[in-house]
DNA sequence: TTAGTTTACGGACAATTGTCCGCTGTGTCA
DNA sequence: TGACACAGCGGACAATTGTCCGTAAACTAA
């Protein structure tokens, strides 16, 4: 039998720098077993007690984990949205001068709408379980601080280059992050019949046109 | 003992002008219950189970009226928010030409506010309770439909007046519901401090000053 | 090895949501 | 008054979430 760091010589345990959860097995068999149950079954038929039997583990086992199904799918979505993170934030901080801030800030919000066409329905499972256990409101989700903290530096650079500008970017940047949230994302699609373009030229016209003429 | 409609010459079961449920004795007893609950328990405390036993009435009676607590807090707030509704409305179409339609917008958000400020925490509930169950957004929930479509008029109304102006009054007339929602205004002044006149200044210079100066 | 300590597994359990179904009480007709 | 239909009540029940705790495996030390 084969024990985990048993062999002689076991190295240090040293600390994992690829995705934190590499080393457990179990977050492995988890997350396949969500994967498939996902598929499968579509996002919404899929319980924590599915999973666990799935994945062939106990109750307790899966919650020590993740606390809720929103935890799994935040961390199926974890690779994406971290990479669409890294090159937001990317763009904003190393695209310093080549482009006045208000492009920047346009090209940004088209990238975020793309992002929204693609994730939305899961972006939108994530909230509802985030803000439905605790006392907390979808803009506290990691992904959306950080995405407003981006909108905000941006922000901060179109007011720094924009004369007669009488905007608090960190308000701005909260309702941008709230006209970009995957809940409206989906209305106007499924309501209102809009297109990504269409989502994309209203909101630059609000936040974008809109301060530029001043 | 006296029967509901079983008296002699019944009258035709006229359809009831009042709030609707007026007849159903077990409506006012769920309501009380729910109310009472409520204020010793706080809202999140509050199971189904337990307004059933409160109203000394078994579970399918309770289902029977009200799908889930979302439905009762709506009702609960249905006066308060029919009557806000109303007055907006009231105002947005009977003061058509004394203001001009930008004033009026302004005038309006204010409103909102001034609601929201009172009643963040029951709405909210509201629509944790409305989205959670179907597929649907908080867009999609009566209170929010009737809002959206009150703004979207103002926003007509600011068009017509105004010239060289490029906004989608329907785009920006959900934006607007969006920036208003209970969630955000929560969020806002949980985690940013603000208070409610300076969400009503940062709502009012992206919406109005934002679209008066084209 | 053995004894003692620690970790963590997993099934049982409580609490909640929402549905089903047997039963009771009322209304209708003879 | 009695037979019958039937609307509506309420408790039991399934499904889900989240927690607790007895237990077994793994690690440490002699």
């Amino acid at each position: 039998m084969t024990k985990i760091n048993g062999d002689a010589n076991s190295p240090p345990k040293q600390v994992i720098h690829s995705q934190e959860a590499a080393k457990d097995p179990y977050v492995e068999r988890i997350l396949d077993a969500a994967r498939q149950l996902f598929i499968e079954n579509g996002l919404e038929a899929v319980s924590m007690h599915r999973i666990a039997k799935k994945a062939g583990i106990g109750q307790a086992s899966l919650y020590r984990r993740f606390t809720d199904i929103g935890e799994i799918c935040s961390v199926l979505l974890r690779d994406n949205s971290e990479r669409f993170l890294n090159e937001l934030e990317h763009e904003v901080q190393l695209t310093p001068v080549k482009l006045p801030a208000f492009e920047r800030l346009q090209s940004s919000i088209e990238r975020v709408v793309d992002f929204l066409e693609q994730h939305a329905e899961l972006l939108n499972l994530i909230k509802t379980e985030f803000t439905g256990k605790k006392q907390l409101t979808q803009f506290e989700h990691p992904f959306f601080q950080r995405l407003n903290m981006i909108l905000f530096q941006l922000l901060q650079q179109v007011t720094a280059e924009t004369e007669n500008i009488l905007i608090d970017p960190q308000f701005v940047a909260t309702a941008l992050v709230s006209v970009l949230s995957p809940d409206l994302y989906l209305f106007q699609k499924k309501v209102h019949g809009r297109s990504k373009e269409q989502i994309t030229k209203g909101i630059i016209t609000l936040f974008v046109t809109g301060l530029r003429n001043p």
